[in-house]
DNA sequence: AACTATTGATAACG
DNA sequence: TCGTTATCAATAGTT
């Protein structure tokens, strides 16, 4: 994608870091947004950008309501869980 | 993107809903870990099927731990928040 | 479940 | 620094 293929790995210009992140996190955001409307599901996006500057967290979730999203579904026992990690990503199911 | 454009909207045709969410969740996660390894921030992403059977919870998390996460970000009253829905994707800072 | 035509996302450029 | 464009990537419909 773009005018290059480039390795999925650390960016460690810190422009071009900052660049990709504020380009992609909005990408993110939209396919959320989009796999939620198109397939009804709810769904909740956290991203902490931990070491750039004036970090704050960013969660995009789709019924408004986070404090609702992480009782009902990620705190919840009831509910049965699948997680994945960095590694699992041609393992989802 | 594919054949044809298709409206954002929730996909009628059951089948169909089901075809779209297994590959779009993928795509999904698929990009949130990329976002997660280039620019170095953590991601939880979050994404609940309700209208799908044998509905469960399916997540990612950049760092393994959702507990972690849920209460270092997502229940931290000292991180700063922005948070998004629905309609705010054109106004993702 | 795999393929492919086509749109969509984005890396580098301006 | 923010819009443009060439290029790769995701995926809608097909098989």
């Amino acid at each position: 994608m773009g005018r290059n293929k480039i390795s999925i790995q650390r960016i460690k210009d810190e422009r071009i870091r900052n660049i990709t992140y504020y380009k992609r996190k909005k990408g993110l955001i939209k396919k959320a947004m989009e796999l939620s409307l198109l397939c009804d599901v709810d769904i909740i996006v956290g991203i902490y950008p931990k070491h750039i500057s004036n970090n704050q967290l960013l969660i995009y979730c789709s019924n408004n309501n986070v404090d609702f999203f992480v009782d009902k579904y990620l705190k919840n026992p009831l509910i049965k869980k699948e997680i994945y990690g960095l590694k699992d990503v041609n393992n989802i199911i």
